[in-house]
DNA sequence: AAATGTGAAGAGGTTCACAGCG
DNA sequence: CGCTGTGAACCTCTTCACATTT
């Protein structure tokens, strides 16, 4: 899929997760060690050190890593100092639950712009934001300078929104519509999409507690 | 992380969801090369061909899948056949909008189970499911018999709560909060936990967007 | 001829073992 | 002595090449 540069990066946001927890708790320092504790000893100490080392963060040895400038490289890394104007295609239930989501948990996350089809729809408003037509998508992010959408429509009408969407300036998407999305935009920017399939997650589950009934199935 | 017997479950996913649109298309055959084209060429033929063969699937050579079978086999292995009942923990923005989501979409999954801790949810009711105290969760469980529990609580009462819900007998859960839960049962029945970190998620697009605009970084 | 099934090669990421500093 | 930094071994998953079957 990606060319991978040996770091995933949902690892480096749970050490940040983690190191805001041990900074919140009064350290100043903390081990590879201690970060894998923090997190469950669901990563080794030794997977942390590659990924914070591939970083270029470097810790003193025999005390381990300075958090602050450790957490605000990580901060750098992940995008989380500046904020961002995000545009919500879709406002049913998900696409609105999300809003509210990233109003009160996710403050660096500004919704500007919010689109849907529906008539009955298009007209409300949201924490003053005004539901446009997705028809006029277009020309309402041309203002808003949206970089980020999250789509939120049905899986037949995804593809196309996704289209219009990366054709008014929005460079990455997430994706909870059950569809593969395939965007190209104009200008040779790549559009960054994420998917999100909660059904697809269901399934995972499922699957495992539909399979976990029996002893283990070995492949030959 | 997991053992892995060579085939991922969302990948088997999508190839169901691929599958149900060349039926609905009036196919009853498909090659791998078929599949890959619907899948919007994101997986190889031969990933594809890999996959059904572990699965036990035989294709006709030169003809390619029956469609009919291969998706019935794919729904069994999914756990896609018969119904599960879901228990919400935590009734805010996000929880609501899963259960509206789930009987809006995914009928096979029933909401028999809802929830909170604030009093003023406590008592309500949706679609005929009654609220109730997160602190009665082990008798009520007890009686509806879920194994699959959603997690929108946030994240520090996470971990608490899906103690109590694996302690009711709840085998699978679906975890929305940002924290890594570490679940085990009495009996020594597995807890199955996926993780859904939202704000992850737009972190990998933030990522991208972030260094994005600089000209590839090369690791040494 | 067309497409599957599969051993072998390849790539990528994780773990090990230990050298190197503080 | 403790902990980091890192090359090497290891392992898992993906891709390739091609024999095999209809």
């Amino acid at each position: 899929m990606e060319p991978g540069f040996g770091v995933s990066i949902p690892r480096l946001y749970a050490y940040h997760r983690a190191l805001r927890e041990a900074s919140a708790a009064g350290k100043g320092t903390i081990t590879s060690h201690g970060l894998a504790t923090l997190l469950g000893e669901t990563i080794a100490p030794t997977q942390i050190r590659k990924d914070l080392c591939a970083l270029g963060a470097r810790g003193r040895r025999g005390h381990g890593y300075a958090i602050k400038p450790l957490s605000a490289h990580l901060a750098w890394v992940l995008g989380l100092e500046h904020d961002w104007r995000v545009a919500i295609a879709g406002f049913g239930y998900l696409g609105h639950a999300f809003a509210t989501f990233l109003a009160a948990r996710e403050r660096r996350f500004d919704v500007v712009a919010i689109f849907d089809r529906s008539p009955q729809v298009i007209g409300q408003e949201w924490q003053g934001v005004r539901v446009d037509d997705i028809a006029d998508a277009t020309r309402v992010l041309r203002a808003a300078a949206c970089e980020i959408a999250v789509v939120a429509v049905p899986a037949e009408a995804a593809q196309g929104v996704a289209e219009t969407l990366a054709g008014a300036g929005v460079r990455a998407i997430l994706n909870f519509a059950p569809s593969t999305l395939r965007v190209h935009r104009e200008d040779g920017m790549p559009v960054v999409v994420r998917n999100i399939d909660l059904a697809g997650e269901l399934s995972i589950l499922t699957h495992r507690l539909a399979v976990g009934t029996m002893p283990a199935v070995e492949e030959a």
